[in-house]
DNA sequence: TCATTTCAATGAACGCAGTTCAATGATAGG
DNA sequence: CCTATCATTGAACTGCGTTCATTGAAATGA
């Protein structure tokens, strides 16, 4: 049965994890503390515990919503992509930047938090990761059709990691708003150079 | 002239460099402490601040260092590498993977530190970036000779940031040793694969 | 050489985190 | 309605980076 004891956990579950997003959206991970939180929610510290092994827990929590908003970004682009699979890589990838570009510190926080060595990812993780992946190999498997499945599920990963990179590295200095233009492009060029010759 | 107070200045940052190199390579960058700093170089905590400005003007010292070794490795696999640009840029992608996965602490220490939003990078990282640049642009002029200057640097950003994001993600889940070949397979998929069609 | 000034070295103390736990209060079951 | 149970509380504990009044050594000038 639902107690009122339990439907109280799950409504303070809820608020930490709103407030907990906004906070890591506007102010990213690092500025996610017990005390305000207890302040924001209208709590003691103590009984953010007792719905949360830790701050870790509700920050990983806070991951598994961004990521699916992310997962929903990049379907949707490829819902609207054109039918040409190499097009399609592209609109997926340029999503992903602009993701990451609109979401940047809750972005970064989905690769800020660092699980124990020898300690699995989260289940929901490899999850939309897996999904991920499935639009990426699709197209993939149309631009190479000669590749074994290993040698796709390789292209796959490479490719998915080169794009993360091209993101990653290109947000890291894009203190002028200038480099947007550029990060969409580099996208371009690698994808189409990538798929030039099957 | 070089005062005794000097001399002892310089012999403190020095010892403690050396070990806060030691430190985050065993340990990681999280593992540097002050207090533990002060005890194995034999000084009060204080004294730490009078030589760095903070923990984190430590690490980046640090961080240059293990930035010109990186420089070097990848120098010295170029050197050692054969005429073909292809060749060239596989084998210092496979050497930057070398590096990372054999100094991973002390390589993830190289981002782990964020600076402030807005701040500019610190002299030396741009130094050694536009070596490694460097290092990537001139085989690939060779290999795109059609391509203008400025198309040549987004690529040699982009193939950068790929092979970045390949080893980033790749060490990710090298929990099982099992995928460092996998890493040096997709940097040799994605170059061979990019640069077939000039 | 010695007196005096100057500045480096010290480590206890401060502020601020995450987390815990004995005391308290509400809830569920009889 | 009573009572055993368990959630809730926030002060206290631990561990961190950093500071600063005090101490002591080194440089300076007579």
């Amino acid at each position: 049965m639902a107690t009122k004891t339990e439907i109280r956990r799950q409504e303070l579950r809820d608020k930490l994890i709103l407030i907990a997003e906004r906070t890591i959206a506007h102010d990213g991970l690092s500025a996610l503390r017990a005390r305000d939180l207890a302040k924001d929610a209208g709590c003691a510290v103590g009984a953010i515990y007792n719905v949360f092994g830790d701050l870790t827990d509700l920050a990983l929590a806070v991951n598994a919503r961004t990521f699916h908003r992310l997962g929903a970004d990049v379907a949707e682009a490829l819902a609207d992509a054109p039918e040409d699979p190499v097009e399609q890589l592209i609109v997926m990838a340029q999503a992903y930047h602009a993701f990451a570009a609109g979401n940047h510190l809750s972005w970064r926080a989905l690769f800020d938090i660092e699980r124990a060595p020898g300690e699995a990812a989260p289940d929901w993780y490899l999850q939309e990761m897996g999904q991920l992946f499935t639009y990426i190999s699709d197209p993939l498997a149309v631009i190479f059709p000669g590749r074994d499945a290993e040698e796709l599920a390789l292209l796959t990963r490479a490719l998915f990691s080169s794009v993360h990179g091209i993101v990653l590295l290109g947000l890291d200095e894009a203190s002028a708003g200038v480099s947007t233009e550029y990060i969409d492009r580099m996208i371009a060029l690698v994808l189409r150079q990538f798929a030039a010759s099957p």
